[in-house]
DNA sequence: TAAAATTAAACAAACGTTTAATTGAGATTG
DNA sequence: CAATCTCAATTAAACGTTTGTTTAATTTTA
């Protein structure tokens, strides 16, 4: 008899599916290599061989390479905002309270994805247009805006000087952020601090790091009259 | 007869001859498209078709793809230091002052090869050990080394505060160059600044980040006593 | 027993590199 | 001065791998 069974495709059904343990798995693996190695120096295989499963399963799941980047991206950038936009409105804090916590928040956040954001550091310098470039841009265009508002807000109270170029002073937290997150290694170096744990290390440098921007941001933002 | 000829070999037969025109070519063409595609993202023949030469050319000229990476790396930090050596022995200029001339140093450097620059944050990125990574970490400790002393000499003479984070703070300077850097279009389109003309924007954007690095600069160092 | 998950194998295209043959310009020769 | 020789420069074609993706068959699950 023939077989007219039809092949089951995951990726074209998968709409809004919840993600299984296998393809979070794959995800997973993805970021750290992709991290580790770029998105062009990390092929299918070599991620397949990593999660430990089958090539084909990573076309099935997700449809391509590229989907599953982006995949990956949709699930690390869902939780970025919410609790910023209860913050600002938040009337019980002060106006330099206010961009600590933003900033711890941000510290915060970054370290605990470092894979995550390494990647998204990657994509940023790409010059061609992509979805992924599309996403980064909105969610910063979006951040930037709350922001902008945080420190209007600040400055109508008279704890911010005027003329402040946000855009830069975001660039400054980001660019240190990254730079940090991309050369911990030479850092550790730089400093003598090989003997240091892992955990031990990464603790330090955040607290270091936090302290370090918030000097920054008084710096640039403290009105002096 | 037989044909005794042997082929020649160029890359082997080059130790420091000086670059011909052609070369020069690839290495310019090369740098471009790694900035704007990465280094795996980037293959062979992109680059021989748009230097408009053979594909074995390459390969004839460099070794191999690593090898004119290798070589555009030590063409372009082949004249890091040497004006520095010189701006920290000179006692006319004052500890701000030399501090300013370094950062308006960098800023011009890196904005006149931005994309060998974009190249280097590409290459700090990846995980993986490889001479360009040493490096980039060798010239890296030759230049904090130089800024320690810088620092130290504006502590002796009580301009600077004590406990200064060297590290940290070239972090925050190349994190915020490099951000600004990889991130132009963004900060191009989340300010409006589309209309101006892509050197005018470059101007604008040397200026502006020389003031904001030096405010920090000025906040980090300052000894308030 | 039907649908979904998983597999090994195959696919064409692109990759970095090498080969072997040809071209071209400058030196050497008759 | 023309002919010859020499060797670097240049070429098209081929090399063996690796790439992302698809196929068709099999196993698992319910």
């Amino acid at each position: 008899m023939f077989n007219f069974k039809q092949p089951f495709n995951f990726a074209s059904a998968m709409s809004k599916t919840e993600l299984t343990e296998k393809q979070l798995a794959i995800m997973e693996t993805a970021e750290k290599l992709i991290a580790d190695n770029g998105y062009d120096g990390t092929s299918i295989r070599d991620i397949a061989h990593a999660a430990d499963v089958n090539v084909a399963m990573i076309s099935y799941y997700f449809g391509s390479k590229e989907k599953l980047l982006q995949a990956i991206f949709e699930r690390r950038t869902e939780y970025w905002r919410t609790n910023l936009e209860s913050l600002i409105e938040d009337k019980s804090v002060g106006s330099f309270e206010k961009i600590y916590k933003l900033i711890d928040n941000y510290v915060e956040k970054i370290f605990n994805q470092t894979c995550f954001h390494r990647i998204m550091a990657q994509q940023q310098m790409t010059n061609e247009d992509s979805p992924i470039k599309d996403l980064i841009l909105e969610t910063k265009k979006g951040n930037q805006e709350l922001i902008k508002r945080l420190i209007q807000s600040g400055q109508k109270k008279g704890d911010f000087k005027k003329n402040v170029d946000t855009a830069l002073m975001m660039t400054t937290m980001m660019g240190t952020i990254n730079q940090l997150l991309t050369t911990q290694h030479h850092y550790k170096v730089l400093n003598n601090l090989q003997d240091l744990s892992e955990e031990e290390f990464q603790k330090q440098i955040k607290k270091k790091l936090s302290t370090h921007l918030k000097a920054i941001f008084k710096a640039i933002l403290q009105n002096e009259e």
